[in-house]
DNA sequence: AATTTTTTATTAAACATTTGTTTAATTCAA
DNA sequence: TTGAATTAAACAAATGTTTAATAAAAAATT
């Protein structure tokens, strides 16, 4: 499954990858990746065969990783519905604030590589323990009987959005990026709290 | 302020929208613009001086659209804060099933066209009569004492990432996009009586 | 161990397209 | 008849990719 890097491929991927991020497939150039990361022109193809092809694998590494975090957390046995809300929260608000850029790329970039990259999903969330807990709140009577898609929808809406909208948000309380992010460490409690309110009858 | 556009400005400025929007800027060539507004390559030139210039014009138009709704509706003096909510989700879930390209361009395309664009944001929203009425519930003692802009991004969040992580939706729930409109439709009741429980004490 | 051979990695240059833009000629309308 | 609108062709720069030569490393042979 994993494949071995050599020094020179992780330079090329590394570079790579912060320039997908930044500007988008189209944006960036063969050029740019070889000047990043301060190696040949002629090698990124002899490694990779083509800008697309490196591009793919980035786009799926990214990806998985950015899922992967929610899966991990979304099917713990031991945690509760309440921490596990908590624990995404936390995780996702500090993994975009080392990387801003992350969101924008995923999102971007999905929807022209649809399924093949989206394989990783199945059944991964929307039959995962936090779905059954909040079932399990259903049938007991405490949480409103909704389609659970909502309730995971909502989740990653409040934790995420305000990223993708983050130059609005600054625009519109004149913060800097500093007192952007402190707004997101301020989420990390909210967001959980919110939650539970909009699920509790 | 407006300007007087020419019946073949206007065939260059929908194409080349509708391509933007598509497929983002540096994706879009102007040969396709050329191609799918069926006129002649050097006219975009012509009219437009370049294809950046184009662009910009675009950019401006549709991001003030994009809010222009929000502020209109904010900002009205006869409605109460519950039926803003319930005008703001009903009007945005159908501008943009109408337009499902709209909120990505406009994050994507926003991070590289910064303040310019953005003056239009100045209080607009901020101190709008919608923020106020969330600030004397406060006053009252109903709604919770948090930073406004919670509350604003909150509302937008709800609205419109469901839009923007579309493919991850309808490959968790195996959705069709008819299936996925419906779950938006539904939306329009739900976010405003959400957004309520997450203020109230 | 030393030398030769073979394979792998790296490089500069070239190639073929694509792309945004301009030119100069032509058509159309006032 | 004059100015605007439209066109085909050309231009220069940028871009993804390949080639052919060289350097470095690994393997094989003496």
């Amino acid at each position: 499954m994993k494949k071995e890097y050599s020094e020179t491929e992780i330079k090329i991927k590394t570079a790579a990858k912060s320039l997908f991020l930044k500007k988008g497939y189209s944006a960036t150039t063969t050029r740019d990746i070889s000047k990043e990361s301060d190696i040949n022109l002629a090698l990124l193809n002899y490694y990779f065969t083509s800008k697309k092809k490196l591009f793919e694998i980035i786009m799926l590494e990214t990806f998985y990783d950015f899922i992967s975090k929610m899966v991990e957390v979304y099917n713990d046995e031991k945690s509760t519905l309440e921490e596990k809300l908590k624990l995404t929260s936390s995780k996702y608000i500090d993994m975009i604030i080392a990387e801003p850029h992350l969101p924008t790329f995923v999102v971007n970039e999905l929807k022209n590589n649809p399924s093949s990259i989206l394989k990783i999903l199945k059944g991964q969330i929307m039959e995962s323990k936090l779905v059954d807990q909040y079932n399990d709140g259903v049938k007991k009577g405490v949480y409103k009987k909704i389609d659970p898609i909502h309730f995971v929808t909502n989740i990653l809406s409040l934790i995420v959005f305000p990223f993708i909208s983050s130059p609005i948000i600054i625009k519109m309380k004149k913060f800097s990026r500093k007192e952007f992010n402190e707004m997101m460490h301020e989420r990390k409690k909210l967001i959980p709290q919110w939650i539970l309110q909009m699920i509790k009858k």
